[in-house]
This record gives C-alpha cells, sequence and structure tokens, in this order.
DNA sequence: CAGGTAACTCACTAGTACGTACATTAGAGG
DNA sequence: CCTCTAATGTACGTACTAGTGAGTTACCTG
C-alpha cells in the first residue's frame, strides 16, 4: 500500500504537472495569440511556478508548439474514429460534413490556435516533426466516398477528395472562427443554437449539391 | 506660385504623414498581430519618428483601430461597385461569387486583420463607432439576386442572404487565411496558379449547386 | 517679414515579460 | 533508514516596449 499512492495524494507527479502546463497553455494562447500570450499568466493559473514551464519545455515557443502538437494529435486521433463508411455515398458525405461541422463546433480553442498558426505563416508547425508525420485520416475516408459515388453514378462532379474536404472545412471553420467579426458587422451571431441548426444542415446540402452537380 | 509647393518638395505634411503611417502599421499588424506587432518597428519603417504615431494616433490600439477602419471602409467602397444585376441570376450570383474570391486574393493583408481581430473576439471593431455604421452593401445585392432567382423558379432553396454571403466568404476566406496550416499538412498550395483558378470555379459552382438545390 | 501654431525631433522612463541561478525537498531504490 | 536525483520554489536579471516631456522648426497668415 505504501508503494501505490493515490495520484491526488502525491506532491510530486511530472506527467500531471506537464498536463497541466499544457492545458493552461492551451487556453492562454487561444485567448491572446502567441505573442500576447503571457508565460507569468499561464504560471498563476496553476498549482505550479513558471520554473516548471521552462523546466519541462524550455521556451515559450516550444511550450506553444508542445500544445499545437497536442491539439492537431488529437484531432487526428477523432478523426480515424469516423465511419461512414456503411452509408451510401451521398448519406456518407453528409454525414462526414456534419460531423466536421459538430467537430469544430466543439474544438473552438483548436479553431482559434489554427488560426492564431496561420497568422503566423505556419512557422512553428513547420519547426514540428510530430506535425509534419500526422497524416491526414479524413482524406482517405473522402477518397473511398468521392469513388463510390462516382462510381454509382450519385456524384457527377470531378473533384478531388483535398478540394472537398477543403469546402466542407472551410465553412465549418469560418462559422466558428469569424464569428466575432460577423457578428459585429452583420448582427448575426452563427454560433447561437438556432443559427447552429439552420448551418449544419446547410454544409451537407452543399457539398452534396455540389458533388451531385447540374441536373 | 509660392503657395502651391508641390507636395513632394513640401517637408511636413500632416495627411502624408498619416497615411504613410496606416500603410506601414498595416503591414506590420498584419504580419505579427496585435499584440505581435511592435510600434518601434513601424517608426523604423517611415520616414518619420514613433513619437508621431503618439501625435497622431495616441496609442497603440488607436492606431490598430484607425487600420482596421481604413481596411473595412475601401472593402465596403469596393463591395459597392459591384454591378451584377444585369446578369441573369444564376450568372449573377456566380459571378459575386468569383468576384469575391478575387477580391479575397487580392486583399491578403485585410484578410490577415480579420482573422487577427477574431483572435481578440473583434473586441477593437466593437470600440469603433465608424465601422458599427459601415453598412453591408453585399447583402442588399445578394437579397436581389436570390429574389430574381427565386421569381425565376431557377432558385429552389430557400436561403437568406447573410447565409449565402457567409457560405461564400467562407469558401474564400479559408483559402487564404488558412493557406500556410494547410499549405503545411496537406502539401498543397492553395494560392498557387494551377489551383487557384480551379478553386475559382468551384467557388461559383458550389453557391449556383446549393441554390439550385436538389434535381 | 513677423509671429503663431501645427508638425516634428530627441532623449528618456517606467513597467513588463522572458528566462535563469540557486536553494530545497519529495520520494524511489538499495 | 539512507542516499541520490528528479521535481519544485524563490528571487532576480536583462532586454525590450509602450508611451512621454520638452524643446525645435517649417509653414501659413496677415
Amino acid at each position: 500500500m505504501t508503494s501505490q499512492p493515490v495520484a491526488s495524494e502525491r506532491q510530486r507527479d511530472a506527467d500531471r504537472t506537464k498536463a497541466e502546463i499544457l492545458k493552461v497553455a492551451q487556453q492562454e494562447f487561444a485567448r491572446h495569440g502567441y505573442a500576447g500570450a503571457r508565460v507569468d499568466e499561464i504560471a498563476a493559473q496553476m498549482r505550479t511556478t513558471k520554473r516548471m514551464i521552462y523546466y519541462y519545455f524550455g521556451s515559450k515557443e516550444r511550450l506553444y508548439i508542445a500544445v499545437l502538437e497536442k491539439a492537431y494529435t488529437e484531432v487526428r486521433a477523432m478523426e480515424r474514429t469516423i465511419d461512414v463508411e456503411h452509408l451510401a455515398p451521398v448519406e456518407a458525405i453528409r454525414t462526414l460534413a456534419e460531423l466536421t461541422f459538430d467537430h469544430h463546433d466543439a474544438h473552438r480553442d483548436f479553431i482559434k490556435l489554427v488560426a492564431i498558426e496561420n497568422v503566423h505563416q505556419a512557422e512553428h508547425i513547420r519547426k514540428s516533426e510530430v506535425l509534419a508525420n500526422l497524416g491526414t485520416p479524413v482524406l482517405d475516408v473522402i477518397s473511398r466516398i468521392l469513388d463510390a459515388g462516382q462510381a454509382s453514378g450519385e456524384f457527377v462532379t470531378d473533384a478531388d477528395a483535398i478540394d472537398v474536404h477543403m469546402m466542407i472545412s472551410s465553412f465549418c471553420f469560418f462559422r466558428v472562427a469569424n464569428q466575432h467579426t460577423f457578428g459585429a458587422l452583420f448582427g448575426r451571431d452563427m454560433t447561437a443554437p438556432e443559427h447552429r441548426a439552420r448551418l449544419r444542415r446547410m454544409v451537407g446540402e452543399m457539398i452534396v449539391a455540389y458533388l451531385r452537380g447540374p441536373a
């Protein structure tokens, strides 16, 4: 028993400390951007001190890259669990679009990190070997759906998987990422429940209509 | 003659100085974000000194807001020059989508500023009275096209103007705003000429297919 | 050309933010 | 129970960064 202390009893736990740093850092970076994020502020929101951030991550930039790696890894892992291949092509691509919509809706911090990383021209992503080798499981799913749809004649438009992914993502990403300026300028909160449901249907109909092509 | 010196001869010119500050500031903010932008760096890229930035704009934040106001004002002015109403509904909406595509392609700094402003939850836009009263001319254009298309029976889908604008914008915005992470992760530069042309066609076909609805 | 003011320059400060040197201790292994 | 090391806390240094006080000069007006 003495050699099996409960996790919460331990005062020192490298894994727990690292995980807490990453979680708090993700919020801070997502809220304020890379330059706007404050290492001291991250430290203030943890049980531990700023010293530990540097002990484990070395620098603000490497911490930021670690946050990106964790976020992207989780997203890709979730993508691998998507199962729409038992559905007919039209329903499969519609469902994939709606799941993408749900996913963006549920991971707003991740969306913000992506937007922030683009402001910096993806310079941090390019420094990460982890991210360079993550792969893109969703593209395989889309490819198979497109092949099946074209074989059955339901899809007329000749589109490739990356383009289709881009079309779906752009809609889902924009709704979350640009909600604030859009809300301020057009007076509509795209994330409000009533709009959310309609826009979710829209993205599915959009991609299906595009792939079916002119009647 | 003595009272009409050529602009370039004048050593002191408030308008020219203000304009130069705004131009350089726009680049700096677009490149590095709000927090990452450096007032000293803006000053270093101008003929004049940092002191003038504070003389004319008062603070980094007010300078940033002035940059946003200028950028948005120019965009809205350009939107007002769009003339697609002599076209039939299908061609009108397709052309509008392609013009939006071209516009985003040509104003990348503006796109970045919008992305940055969303990271900050549009807090600066909300502080600007100029931006609150800019209006959204493009929505009227879309409304009229949708009405005409529904009247003629060419458009079956019941969509409203804001949704249609959002669908078009999301595609055009994403291609430019997310080009770096997308390029790094999917190995495709969406802004390269060969992709540019195809994606331009795609956005038009997408919106037309969506509005025409199921066959 | 005289005088006043808007436009401008220079040198400086206060505060902040990343990062670190050094001291300390929990806890695993023998 | 002792020892060694990974983990942690404290306090501080250095460099940067937004913002300013005070003086100077170009240019307009009469």
